[in-house]
RNA sequence: CGGGGCGUAGCGCAGUCUGGUAGCGCAUCUGCUUUGGGAGCAGAGGGUCGCAGGUUCAAAUCCUGCCGCCCCGACCA
């Protein structure tokens, strides 16, 4: 992409409005706007970041074997009567009449529409286990949005439902999700910890939350040190395998994790000193088995094999694509602007000419975009008619992993120069080297 | 929803107390000079001063009402 034929808004200054870090650098960046509290309008650099953290989440969910479809955003009330939470749900649920007054509502989440999806088509055990999903546009009508993108009103969301026959089935469906997660998070660029959230009405541990840790996180949050360093489980995991699953579960549930809603001082302090982990964090992931919480009410029922028709157990697996946008930021970033793990960068490369308009440098530059773009490498080419330090402070600021600087200096020698984000670190090399060290 | 604050050019702000030609920096446009870490000079364009009433010869400024946004708290994916 030539940025001279992009749309990236770059602010040099700060809107007064944004407070934390990621809602700074997400505005001084160019990738989103808000249009109200709470709602923002995702700029072409934001979507991009957004679809690559999209792309994971999906991979993910389908190699554990959830199957993705899409519900709508809008909803009929009288689906949220069955369950009783039309009444339940308060002011954060945004409700809507249409033309002919009938009550509607903008979702706040899907239980109700997957649970009346399921019961129009599933009437057998032998149909089970299912698990399906769709990455959609939530709304929470919040008292107080704030934090730009962390906590707004509208949100995308991955959330997934899973149904299976009993109890036992469901904690292997809870156990997938879980280990689909930690897989998630890693391949996003994060370390996520699941700690243990509040419990489902059949009690037990099956509640977790997904934080992941950053300075600027809006929790405090207490762990075993050990948690850092653990393996995550690799590709090729079999997630059939109950009881291998049940044994990443139950290490990576093994130790010490808490926020600071059911943080326990005293059991803290039981950890050797050296191995207690006092930080902040930011909540990524949610994922909750709540059994026939909602089958038995909407009757989404399936014959149990012995005559008998049985409420299917069900559970549900949420992850904040538009929120991750921003947490990663949190976790990823210095003074000078984002730093983009390699997995969710807008861009793999920027070409920097360092002097426009000098024909040597020029022609460097076009030939080492044309040769990065055929090789598939997704690369930026600021070729905008403004000075070197202007373009270095853009670069570093949105977050590129890789810069390559090209100006007649270097080229005199045959050289640019290829910089890392992550670590300032500057390389001399030829344009075929650059051209191949990118291309990896 | 309680408490606090802010709405003046695309962004950041001054001007409001004490009413009297709407300003500054950055950005934008033109020209010249510059060109490896956010250039310099000269010039230009751009504003219903959040909205609606009211007071006044005169309102960004005073009064009343409303709207929007931000921060702290309570609450939350």
């Amino acid at each position: 992409m030539r940025l001279s034929r992009y749309f990236l808004p770059i602010l040099r200054e700060t809107p007064k409005e944004a407070e934390i870090v990621s809602h700074r650098l997400m505005l001084r960046a160019g990738m989103m706007r808000q249009e109200a509290a709470g709602i923002y309008a995702f700029l072409p650099l934001g979507l991009r970041v957004l679809q690559k953290i999209n792309a994971i989440v999906r991979e993910e969910q389908n190699r554990s074997g959830a199957i993705e479809m899409l519900m709508p955003t809008i909803q009929p009330a009288d689906l949220w009567r069955e369950s009783g939470r039309y009444e339940a749900y308060g002011k954060e649920m945004l409700r809507i009449k249409d033309r002919h007054e009938r009550d509607m509502l903008f979702g706040p989440t899907n239980e109700e529409m997957i649970t009346e999806i399921f019961r129009a088509y599933v009437r057998s055990y032998k149909d089970l286990p299912l698990n399906l999903y769709h990455i959609q546009w939530k709304f929470r009508d919040e008292v107080r949005p704030r934090f730009g993108l962390m906590r707004g009103r509208e949100f995308l969301m991955k959330d997934a439902y899973s149904f299976d026959r009993d109890q036992a089935g469901a904690v292997h469906s809870y156990n997938k999700m879980f280990v689909a997660y930690l897989r998630t998070f890693a391949r996003l660029g994060l370390k996520s910890i699941p700690m243990r959230a509040e419990s489902g009405p059949i009690g037990g541990n099956l509640s977790h939350e997904f934080i992941i840790l950053a300075d600027t996180g809006e929790s405090e949050v207490y762990c075993h040190k050990d948690y850092l360093d653990f393996a995550v489980p690799g590709a090729d995991v079999n997630f059939d395998n109950i009881a291998g699953l049940q044994g990443i579960v139950d290490k990576w549930t093994s130790l010490y994790a808490a926020t600071s809603e059911k943080h326990d001082a005293a059991n803290f302090a039981k950890l050797p000193a050296d191995k207690q982990v006092s930080a902040r964090g930011i909540e990524v992931g949610h994922i909750f088995y709540f059994g026939t919480k909602y089958s038995e009410p909407m009757k989404a029922v399936v014959a149990a094999g012995d005559g008998s028709e049985k409420p299917v157990h069900m559970g549900s697996y949420g992850i904040g694509p538009s929120r991750l946008v921003a947490a990663i930021i949190e976790a990823s970033h210095d003074e000078a602007g984002i730093i983009w793990p390699e997995a969710v960068a807008p861009f793999h490369a920027a070409i920097l000419n360092l002097k426009q308009g000098d024909a040597a440098t020029d022609a460097a530059c076009e030939q080492l975009y044309r040769d990065l773009s055929a090789k598939g490498v997704e690369v930026l080419y600021n070729d905008i008619d403004e000075r070197a330090g202007a373009k270095f402070a853009a670069s570093d600021l949105i977050g590129v992993p890789w810069q390559v600087m090209v100006g007649p200096r270097g080229l005199a020698d045959g050289k640019v120069e290829v910089k890392k984000r992550a670590d300032g670190s500057r390389e001399l090399m030829s344009p075929a080297a650059a051209l191949d060290r990118l291309s990896r």
